[in-house]
DNA sequence: GTCTATATACAGATAGAC
DNA sequence: GTCTATCTGTATATAGAC
């Protein structure tokens, strides 16, 4: 890992964690910079504009879906119980989303109503997320339609849960959520 | 009606609207006088600051929910009834919903994140819907906590369904989504 | 009450020394 | 490759003429 990744990455750390404490509009590069310890300046050159790092972030967060995902095939066999992990994963986070709600859908509704290239990226974080839940229940014997609205229903419920739970600031909105969750699951 | 109210409601209107579409941290004053047709100057003789134009929108965002929550009272004897009012509304305005997102759900992420006394004004907005719907829930049977749990759910699925439906551009996943909240209730 | 002009602050982005 | 200094644009907010 050569120096040049070492700084490039610390900035994208910085900025997935700022655009997930403050939102992406507020956080300046000012703000990334001094949390990654890089003058401002240095910035750009690693990152042609603000975008460009935005459109970084973007990536990194669908890389760890894929990571996550992949070891939760590996971890279990059903559809059922991956989508279970899944579920209770949102639990184990709880008490960071009192403070930063959940950071993918978040991200999405931002850069959702964002000018350029910024809405079909959001797009493919989302697709990522769906589809993967779409083809866990398929596993199970949904049909196509059956587990598009599955997959719609279940991913609304945890991206809206940590609306839920951010505004209240109380993880008691997301623990007993996800118990609604797992029982519905368990009785599809 | 003085001029005075009309200009000011005006600019909140305008607010409301710009808010919804862009998101609070995005939208300029600037933006707002131009759309409410009042210069740039002449906003600061009714609002002393952006904040105050926020609190008058979230006050309004509670206003209009209290008189919605009164038709379908008036409407509807049963919270059963009446919930899936709320549901079905939901889907009324799902055009919409494609470019804006669900309006309150975006609102309270948003301020949810901000510093001063905005996140607690984001809490009152959301403890109208919440507590709205609790209501209904124990109308119909339900213990206080159940009802708590139901109404988490079900503000957790509309909500989260606003950035589905909006991240992806497509009001279909409003339309399954209200079918999959209306047979839910309709078991409960 | 209304509006123009402007002060002030800070954002994104760049030039250029080292 | 790295960092300081700075340009340029634009946001919030104010002063003050009318």
């Amino acid at each position: 890992m050569t120096r040049r990744n070492d700084k490039r990455s610390r900035l994208i750390q910085a900025a997935v964690q700022l655009f997930q404490q403050q939102g992406v509009n507020i956080t300046t590069l000012a703000n990334i910079a001094a949390l990654a310890n890089v003058p401002l300046g240095n910035v750009y050159y690693y990152f042609k504009s603000k975008e460009s790092i935005i459109n970084a972030v973007v990536e990194l967060h669908i890389q760890h879906l894929k990571e996550r995902f992949q070891e939760w095939e590996a971890a279990f066999q059903q559809g059922k119980d991956r989508l279970a992990a899944l579920i209770r994963h949102q639990n184990t986070v709880s008490e960071q989303t009192i403070h930063s709600g959940e950071p993918i859908g978040a991200l999405c509704q931002e850069l959702s109503k964002q000018t350029g290239k910024l809405p079909e990226l959001s797009m493919a974080l989302m697709q990522e997320l769906y589809q993967w839940c779409q083809v866990q229940f398929k596993q199970f014997g949904k049909s196509d339609s059956e587990a598009g609205v599955y997959a719609n229903h279940l991913l609304s419920a945890l991206l809206g849960n940590g609306i839920v739970t951010l505004t209240f600031k109380d993880s008691a909105f997301t623990k007993n959520q996800t118990q609604v969750l797992l029982e519905w699951l368990t009785k599809l």
